[in-house]
RNA sequence: GCCGCUGUGGCUUAGUUGGUAGAGCGACAGACUUGUAAUCUGUUGGCCGUGGGUUCAAGUCCCACCAGCGGCUCCA
């Protein structure tokens, strides 16, 4: 359990000249001091960063600080020198960039805090001379092993973490796209004429240029639409729902829901914390970097959960399972929550708390679990239709699964009716050996993956999960992961993006109809025609459509620009006209047409639409007078 | 996490070399009673992201922090 070293010395002067270059990539000389020479005593602080410690590095950051306050209090010194020195280091040193980024943490975290405190950093990367002359008192000088929190990471698991990002790193890909012919070209002399769309995501698959000119944009319309809006109150990533935000999420939802117990799947809940001393929890979330919320419960430390797994695994893992139950399907809606780093978050595209339609599958061999990813794929690509999203599709696999399943890969593609980008590696570095996404293609010309499908070959004996088979044996099964729609929040960022970019190429962007926070907002001509619009409404509401009036004391022509403004599917206009003759003036978005027709004619038509698709309630006020205005527009 | 950019009423924003914070939209009040993307008049509303500092004086200069965006890295 070796840790950040450090060594205390508390000196009377201290100075450093840089001679050369130490590494590569050293720190840049325009910010780092090269040289430095005082008289005045100071704590000299030399530290190394270990691998070790950078799963867990904000404890240890914090924990060293502790250290050195308490060291500098000792001898009562406010002077501190921050010395970079590797050679402390007991096992294997942490990277470059991220040990410089922890001596940067512990110089600003002491700076910030200690405001008294006067510290000096030399420079990272370099070889230097210095020279120390040790005060030589009892408390002149220490070293330190500053541990991670609870001592929960062993070094041999941390090995086994190594093992798996240097797998990750060292294995090779090789990126094709495959027609629905079964044609392999290499992606970069494939011809892309008339697929832009395949074009861009594989570009920005392959590409390490991902400049971009252009702010995402779908952050604006979830706020002017008031769907969804930064809490600044939280940990960044963390959004708040707003109430018509809260109706599509609720719909996306439902739907997905419906569809895996259509499906066959046993719908769950499972925690959403999970102890760091579960033996199998252990073992699956050490092979991933640190990314986890934790939380303490007096003095044991949990983690929030960053996908399903756990929860349906133990359960799995507990259950008595037979070869006749088999495939053994699992659903959960589960929120939650990964702690991205801060850089790569990114509105609705990338969060820290997030929504997730989990399915895991208990297969007996190979063959069972095609015929399910079969099912699930088909499942995945009427979702995509349903919410009505231009979607790319990645496959992923090692070349022997390929070489075994051509056809079979190739008949999937068929029912894509398009081409897609096929990545195939020689050696297995995750726990899969199969999978597929599919992936939106945003305004930014960035991809994100939505629903995906993978064959798991790891977790079942990881997590002790086995099943009898008939003839009495107990057998570890194929697990599948699945996840048909992809995280709801990215659901409502690919259908924002996708709408926005057919709205550049002249179409009103718009919701499905059966996701429309409201799907129909009534306009009357003036006040004296309220009685008449609430009647519509009711009739409306009678046959389960959301429907708002425009209650307001506007022009009609304002109140057109607001319904428009929020991406209203249908407005209806009622005045004389319409109470005479006993119809409606409807005005569709999703063709820019006005109609004059029977109400029973539009409820026919939303009826049509929506058909197959759950519906929920309007959980905002009819009347728009009523409706507070949190972050939508006019 | 690192680097860079940004941060002025609910929203969009003006603010010169540091010298008393302006506007439009919205909201509220009144007038108007409206026929398919912004009716008129008036009123309200600002710790200029937060905390330090420099200065006689800070929205403006300096430092730190927070938040958002972009890049790197990452994406179980």
């Amino acid at each position: 359990m070796i840790k950040m070293q450090l060594l205390l010395v508390h000196s009377l002067g201290f100075d450093w000249k840089v001679t050369e270059k130490a590494i590569s990539n050293p720190e840049s000389s325009k910010t780092a001091k090269m040289e430095y020479s005082t008289t005045d005593s100071s704590l000299v602080v030399f530290i190394s960063v270990e691998k070790n410690d950078v799963p867990d590095i904000s404890t240890v950051i914090s924990n060293a600080c502790d250290e050195i306050v308490s060291a500098l209090k000792d001898i009562g010194e406010s002077n501190l020198i921050v010395y970079p020195w590797v050679h402390l280091a007991k096992t294997q040193p942490a990277k470059p960039d991220a040990a410089l980024s922890a001596l940067k943490n512990i110089e600003t975290s002491l700076r910030s805090n200690h405001p008294d405190l006067s510290i000096v950093r030399a420079p990272f990367g370099y070889y230097k001379g210095f020279n120390l002359n040790c005060k030589g008192h009892a408390l002149a000088e220490r070293s330190k092993e500053i541990l991670g929190q609870s001592g929960a990471k062993t070094v041999e698991a941390s090995a086994e973490v190594t093992t798996a990002l240097d797998a990750e790193e060292t294995a090779r890909s090789t990126f094709h796209v495959l027609t629905m012919d079964g044609k392999m070209e290499p992606f970069d002399k494939f011809n892309y004429k008339g697929l832009k769309e395949l074009e861009l995501f594989i570009k920005y698959e392959t590409d390490k240029d991902r400049t971009v000119s252009t702010p995402p944009l779908h952050v604006d319309v979830m706020k002017n639409l008031e769907l969804v809006d930064y809490e600044e109150g939280s940990d960044p990533g963390n959004f708040r729902i707003l109430p018509r935000g809260y109706v599509v999420k609720r719909l996306i939802e439902d739907h997905v829901n419906n569809m895996a117990a259509q499906y066959g799947a046993m719908i769950v809940e499972t925690p959403l914390m999970y102890s760091y001393d579960h033996q199998s929890l252990k073992k699956y979330i050490e092979r991933f970097p640190a990314r986890q919320y934790v939380v303490k419960s007096g003095n044991r430390n949990h983690f929030l959960r960053f996908a399903a797994c756990f929860g349906q695994f133990l359960t799995m893992s507990d259950a008595i399972i037979s070869y006749r139950q088999l495939p053994l399907k699992i659903f959960e809606m589960a929120k939650s929550f990964r702690r991205e780093q801060r850089g790569e978050l990114a509105g609705l595209r990338r969060l820290r708390a997030f929504t997730m339609p989990d399915l895991h599958t208990a297969t007996s061999d190979i063959q069972m679990a095609q015929k399910e990813f079969e099912e699930q794929f088909l499942l995945a690509f009427q979702y995509m239709s349903d919410i009505e999203i231009n979607i790319e599709t990645a496959f992923r696999m090692t070349t022997a699964f390929y070489e075994e399943n051509k056809d079979w890969i190739v008949s999937l593609v068929k029912i894509l009716n398009k081409p897609i980008l096929l990545e195939l590696f020689e050696t297995r570095y995750a726990y899969f050996i199969l999978k597929f996404e599919f992936n939106v293609v945003d305004t930014q010309k960035k991809a994100a993956a939505l629903s995906t499908v993978q064959i798991d070959v790891e977790n079942s004996e990881r997590f002790d999960i086995q099943y009898i088979d008939s003839e009495g044996k107990e057998v570890y099964p194929l697990l599948m992961h699945c996840s048909l729609s992809g995280s709801t929040e990215r659901v409502i960022y690919g259908i924002i993006e996708d709408q926005l970019k057919r709205s550049q190429r002249g179409s009103k962007p718009q919701f499905p109809l059966w996701l429309s926070p409201a799907q129909i907002r009534i306009l009357p001509v003036s006040e004296d025609y309220l009685e008449f619009t609430d009647k519509i409404a009711q009739k409306l509401e009678q046959n389960r459509i959301r429907v708002e009036i425009d209650d307001r004391d506007l022009s009609l022509g304002k109140k057109i620009r607001a319904a428009e403004k929020l991406w209203t599917p249908i407005i209806i206009v009622a005045g004389e006209k319409e109470l005479k003759e006993g119809k409606v003036s409807v005005r569709y978005r999703f063709n820019n047409s006005q109609e004059f027709q029977a109400l029973e004619d539009v409820i026919e038509y939303v009826q049509a639409q929506t058909k197959d698709k759950p519906t929920y309630f309007r959980v905002f006020p009819k009347l728009v007078s009523h409706q507070p205005i949190f972050t939508r527009v006019v």
